[in-house]
DNA sequence: AACGACTACAACCGCTCTGCC
DNA sequence: GGGCAGAGCGGTTGTAGTCGT
Protein backbone atom coordinates (compact mmCIF):
# COMPACT_ATOMS: atom_id res chain seq x y z
CA UNK A 1 0.00 0.00 0.00
CA UNK A 2 1.24 3.45 -0.94
CA UNK A 3 2.21 5.84 1.92
CA UNK A 4 -0.50 8.16 3.03
CA UNK A 5 -2.99 6.34 0.86
CA UNK A 6 -3.76 4.17 3.74
CA UNK A 7 -7.72 3.23 5.00
CA UNK A 8 -8.85 6.22 6.77
CA UNK A 9 -9.07 6.39 10.63
CA UNK A 10 -10.13 8.14 13.05
CA UNK A 11 -7.09 9.59 14.42
CA UNK A 12 -4.90 9.78 10.81
CA UNK A 13 -1.53 10.85 10.61
CA UNK A 14 0.57 11.49 8.16
CA UNK A 15 2.78 9.28 6.93
CA UNK A 16 5.61 8.73 3.94
CA UNK A 17 7.96 11.33 2.22
CA UNK A 18 8.55 14.28 4.17
CA UNK A 19 7.75 17.92 2.19
CA UNK A 20 10.47 20.66 2.28
CA UNK A 21 7.44 22.58 4.84
CA UNK A 22 7.09 20.01 7.05
CA UNK A 23 10.84 20.36 7.80
CA UNK A 24 10.67 24.17 7.21
CA UNK A 25 8.26 23.76 10.11
CA UNK A 26 9.78 21.32 12.11
CA UNK A 27 13.38 23.09 12.24
CA UNK A 28 11.46 26.11 13.17
CA UNK A 29 10.16 24.28 16.16
CA UNK A 30 12.86 22.83 17.25
CA UNK A 31 15.02 25.79 17.34
CA UNK A 32 13.05 27.63 19.89
CA UNK A 33 11.76 24.66 22.18
CA UNK A 34 14.93 21.95 21.76
CA UNK A 35 14.85 18.51 20.77
CA UNK A 36 13.05 16.67 23.11
CA UNK A 37 9.67 15.91 24.01
CA UNK A 38 8.83 14.99 20.27
CA UNK A 39 5.28 14.59 20.90
CA UNK A 40 5.05 18.04 22.02
CA UNK A 41 7.50 19.11 18.94
CA UNK A 42 5.04 17.53 16.46
CA UNK A 43 2.37 19.12 18.15
CA UNK A 44 3.53 23.02 18.30
CA UNK A 45 4.75 22.29 14.62
CA UNK A 46 1.21 21.51 13.73
CA UNK A 47 2.48 18.62 11.89
CA UNK A 48 0.49 15.58 11.18
CA UNK A 49 2.97 13.39 12.27
CA UNK A 50 3.81 11.36 15.36
CA UNK A 51 6.28 12.23 17.74
CA UNK A 52 8.64 9.46 16.36
CA UNK A 53 8.26 10.52 13.32
CA UNK A 54 9.81 13.68 14.04
CA UNK A 55 12.62 12.66 15.77
CA UNK A 56 14.10 10.36 13.20
CA UNK A 57 13.42 13.27 10.68
CA UNK A 58 15.37 15.46 12.64
CA UNK A 59 17.87 13.41 13.82
CA UNK A 60 18.95 11.98 10.13
CA UNK A 61 18.27 14.55 7.98
CA UNK A 62 17.72 18.29 9.50
CA UNK A 63 20.24 18.53 12.24
CA UNK A 64 23.33 20.92 11.76
CA UNK A 65 26.34 18.88 10.52
CA UNK A 66 24.41 16.19 8.77
CA UNK A 67 27.12 14.95 5.87
CA UNK A 68 24.75 13.51 2.89
CA UNK A 69 25.61 10.50 0.35
CA UNK A 70 29.27 9.61 -0.73
CA UNK A 71 31.15 7.72 1.60
CA UNK A 72 34.83 8.11 1.34
CA UNK A 73 36.77 4.67 1.66
CA UNK A 74 38.40 5.72 4.30
CA UNK A 75 34.42 5.98 6.16
CA UNK A 76 33.91 2.73 4.01
CA UNK A 77 37.16 1.03 5.80
CA UNK A 78 36.30 2.73 9.53
CA UNK A 79 32.43 1.06 9.03
CA UNK A 80 34.11 -2.91 7.95
CA UNK A 81 36.48 -2.06 11.27
CA UNK A 82 33.47 -1.08 13.18
CA UNK A 83 30.91 -3.76 12.34
CA UNK A 84 33.55 -6.57 12.62
CA UNK A 85 34.36 -5.95 16.04
CA UNK A 86 30.81 -4.51 17.36
CA UNK A 87 28.35 -6.20 15.11
CA UNK A 88 25.55 -4.79 14.41
CA UNK A 89 25.61 -1.48 16.90
CA UNK A 90 25.37 0.96 14.20
CA UNK A 91 24.24 3.37 17.08
CA UNK A 92 27.91 3.24 17.92
CA UNK A 93 29.53 2.77 14.67
CA UNK A 94 27.65 6.47 13.85
CA UNK A 95 29.18 7.86 16.94
CA UNK A 96 32.68 7.66 15.80
CA UNK A 97 31.55 8.50 11.97
CA UNK A 98 30.65 12.37 12.15
CA UNK A 99 28.38 13.99 10.71
CA UNK A 100 26.65 10.21 9.93
CA UNK A 101 23.69 8.69 11.27
CA UNK A 102 22.94 5.49 12.16
CA UNK A 103 20.12 4.70 9.67
CA UNK A 104 22.41 5.98 7.20
CA UNK A 105 25.40 3.56 8.15
CA UNK A 106 22.94 0.84 8.04
CA UNK A 107 21.67 1.71 4.56
CA UNK A 108 24.87 1.77 3.56
CA UNK A 109 25.83 -1.31 4.90
CA UNK A 110 23.13 -3.27 4.30
CA UNK A 111 23.00 -2.38 -0.15
CA UNK A 112 26.73 -1.49 -0.66
CA UNK A 113 28.91 -3.71 2.09
CA UNK A 114 27.52 -6.32 2.86
CA UNK A 115 27.29 -7.82 -0.86
CA UNK A 116 31.28 -6.65 -0.71
CA UNK A 117 31.73 -9.51 2.48
CA UNK A 118 29.48 -12.29 0.74
CA UNK A 119 31.74 -11.84 -2.86
CA UNK A 120 34.79 -12.09 -0.41
CA UNK A 121 33.48 -15.14 1.35
CA UNK A 122 32.25 -16.87 -1.53
CA UNK A 123 36.24 -16.47 -3.12
CA UNK A 124 37.23 -17.06 -0.02
CA UNK A 125 35.21 -20.71 -0.07
CA UNK A 126 35.93 -21.36 -3.65
CA UNK A 127 32.31 -20.36 -4.40
CA UNK A 128 30.69 -22.64 -2.27
CA UNK A 129 29.05 -21.21 1.52
CA UNK A 130 30.32 -24.58 3.74
CA UNK A 131 27.60 -23.38 6.26
CA UNK A 132 23.85 -22.03 4.62
CA UNK A 133 22.65 -19.29 6.15
CA UNK A 134 20.03 -19.38 8.52
CA UNK A 135 18.32 -16.84 8.24
CA UNK A 136 18.05 -15.30 3.83
CA UNK A 137 17.61 -11.64 4.73
CA UNK A 138 20.40 -11.53 7.75
CA UNK A 139 22.38 -13.88 5.87
CA UNK A 140 25.50 -11.82 5.36
CA UNK A 141 25.57 -10.04 8.33
CA UNK A 142 24.85 -12.73 10.97
CA UNK A 143 28.22 -14.64 9.37
CA UNK A 144 30.06 -11.89 10.07
CA UNK A 145 28.88 -11.32 13.49
CA UNK A 146 29.83 -15.05 14.08
CA UNK A 147 33.28 -14.26 12.81
CA UNK A 148 32.99 -11.54 15.47
CA UNK A 149 31.80 -13.47 18.42
CA UNK A 150 34.23 -16.69 17.74
CA UNK A 151 37.39 -13.95 18.04
CA UNK A 152 35.97 -12.97 21.25
CA UNK A 153 34.50 -15.82 23.00
CA UNK A 154 37.52 -18.00 22.51
CA UNK A 155 38.16 -18.34 26.47
CA UNK A 156 35.31 -18.00 28.91
CA UNK A 157 32.23 -15.87 29.08
CA UNK A 158 34.47 -13.79 32.21
CA UNK A 159 36.53 -13.15 29.58
CA UNK A 160 33.95 -12.36 26.90
CA UNK A 161 32.36 -9.98 29.74
CA UNK A 162 35.99 -8.23 30.06
CA UNK A 163 35.99 -7.83 26.26
CA UNK A 164 32.77 -6.55 26.19
CA UNK A 165 33.01 -3.79 28.37
CA UNK A 166 36.56 -2.61 27.20
CA UNK A 167 34.50 -2.42 23.75
CA UNK A 168 31.91 -0.25 25.42
CA UNK A 169 34.41 1.66 27.63
CA UNK A 170 36.38 2.20 24.10
CA UNK A 171 33.72 3.78 22.41
CA UNK A 172 32.13 5.67 25.63
CA UNK A 173 33.49 9.40 23.90
CA UNK A 174 30.76 11.28 25.44
CA UNK A 175 33.75 13.70 26.75
CA UNK A 176 35.41 13.79 23.65
CA UNK A 177 34.70 16.21 20.17
CA UNK A 178 32.82 14.23 17.92
CA UNK A 179 34.21 16.06 14.85
CA UNK A 180 38.35 14.90 15.72
CA UNK A 181 39.35 12.42 13.31
CA UNK A 182 42.58 11.99 15.15
CA UNK A 183 41.45 8.72 16.62
CA UNK A 184 40.03 7.79 12.92
CA UNK A 185 43.65 7.83 11.75
CA UNK A 186 45.09 6.09 15.17
CA UNK A 187 42.58 3.31 14.62
CA UNK A 188 43.40 2.48 10.60
CA UNK A 189 46.85 1.90 11.55
CA UNK A 190 46.16 -0.27 14.45
CA UNK A 191 45.19 -3.33 11.96
CA UNK A 192 47.01 -2.92 8.99
CA UNK A 193 46.86 -6.65 8.11
CA UNK A 194 42.68 -6.43 8.23
CA UNK A 195 41.38 -8.80 6.04
CA UNK A 196 38.79 -6.45 4.89
CA UNK A 197 41.56 -3.73 4.15
CA UNK A 198 41.96 -5.43 0.19
CA UNK A 199 38.24 -5.58 -0.59
C1' DA B 1 8.95 2.93 -25.88
C1' DA B 2 7.41 -0.43 -22.57
C1' DC B 3 8.10 -3.42 -19.07
C1' DG B 4 10.11 -6.12 -15.39
C1' DA B 5 14.05 -6.72 -12.27
C1' DC B 6 17.08 -4.66 -9.36
C1' DT B 7 19.02 -1.07 -6.24
C1' DA B 8 19.28 2.53 -2.85
C1' DC B 9 17.45 4.72 0.78
C1' DA B 10 13.72 7.14 3.43
C1' DA B 11 10.57 5.95 6.65
C1' DC B 12 8.00 2.96 9.75
C1' DC B 13 7.47 -0.74 13.30
C1' DG B 14 8.23 -3.19 17.36
C1' DC B 15 10.98 -3.82 21.05
C1' DT B 16 14.03 -2.38 24.88
C1' DC B 17 15.96 0.97 27.89
C1' DT B 18 15.69 4.85 30.99
C1' DG B 19 13.93 8.20 34.01
C1' DC B 20 10.19 9.92 36.62
C1' DC B 21 6.31 9.60 39.76
C1' DG C 1 9.19 -1.92 43.47
C1' DG C 2 5.79 -1.11 39.76
C1' DG C 3 3.71 1.47 36.15
C1' DC C 4 3.97 4.77 32.69
C1' DA C 5 5.79 7.77 29.02
C1' DG C 6 9.44 9.22 26.27
C1' DA C 7 13.61 8.15 23.89
C1' DG C 8 16.60 5.20 21.37
C1' DC C 9 17.83 1.27 18.62
C1' DG C 10 17.90 -2.33 15.04
C1' DG C 11 15.11 -4.71 11.70
C1' DT C 12 12.06 -4.37 7.98
C1' DT C 13 9.22 -2.41 4.38
C1' DG C 14 7.81 0.61 0.58
C1' DT C 15 8.89 3.11 -3.32
C1' DA C 16 11.36 6.08 -6.65
C1' DG C 17 14.97 5.72 -9.70
C1' DT C 18 17.94 3.03 -12.74
C1' DC C 19 19.19 -0.58 -15.77
C1' DG C 20 18.68 -4.36 -18.97
C1' DT C 21 15.90 -6.65 -22.32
Amino acid sequence: MAPGAEVTTKKEVNRGAWTPEEDRKLAEVIEVHGAKRWKIIAAKAGLNRCGKSCRLRWLNYLRPNIKRGNISDQEEDLILRLHKLLGNRWSLIAGRLPGRTDNEIKNYWNSHLSKKIKQKEIKQHGGSMREGSKSQKTGQVEQVNVEVREESTSNNEVEDSKVRDNVDEFFDFSNEDPLNFDWVCQFLQLDDSSKFHSL
